[in-house]
DNA sequence: GCCACGCATCGAAGTTTGTGGATACGTTGG
DNA sequence: CCAACGTATCCACAAACTTCGATGCGTGGC
């Protein structure tokens, strides 16, 4: 008798959970962070609609008025991330998008929702 | 005479431009930018995979395990960048994945590239 | 009207990131 | 070999980000 029922929770605080784990949220993040930047967008897409879908840094210093060291530094990231390959033939470095990239970033994405 | 040319530009250096221009490239990292974190994704994704398709901010510190004033901010980044919306009813903020955005977000990523 | 509750905002500390100059490395041409 | 070239790496610094405690703001129940 007496023991009233320990208030219910209305209708908030229910157990909620994310169609994903922490590992693989992190794994996206990574991704999505190294697309997180003006620069890099511009990077991304300035070597996948040049004419030969690959270009050397050299060729894109100038697109993003910025320094050489930068450019690498931002094109590291971009190949760290899984979205670019990069290919050295002779003094150059040339960065490609990666196959498959961009449609399983897409496929991730609904994947989440 | 004797004007020989000043040595062709090899290979290397062709003029490149981007598929967007920086403007564009800017509205699209800030969207990244607010994917780009571990603890968004799993909010993004908590959020919209919930019973109700809605979520208020109390369901959603304990999946992530963070203080009520971080998810607060985290969820707040996510309404900025155009992925969630928020409707405030009684004491509590509800929070749901704008319609559309995931489908906008794969678009404009193809766009890209 | 007052208190409890859920949430947003503020202030601060620690960490990460973007950027460029200087420099080292690998390659090519002479 | 040696010099020139294209890149990557290192160092430093300013700016932005993540996080949480404290606090302020609406709302609802008594």
């Amino acid at each position: 008798m007496t023991d009233t029922l320990p208030l219910a929770t209305e209708t908030c605080c229910t157990p909620l959970r994310a169609a994903v784990d922490a590992t693989e949220a992190q794994r996206l993040a990574r991704i999505f962070k190294a697309l997180g930047d003006p620069t890099r967008v511009m990077l991304l897409s300035t070597v996948a609609t040049s004419p030969d879908g690959e270009a050397c840094v050299c060729d894109l210093t100038a697109p993003v008025g910025l320094s050489q060291p930068t450019v690498s530094h931002h094109l590291k990231i971009l190949v760290d991330a899984g979205l670019l390959t990069r290919s050295q033939r002779g003094r150059w470095s040339y960065y490609a998008l990666l196959p498959g990239a961009i449609d399983h970033l897409t496929g991730d994405l609904r994947a989440l929702v």
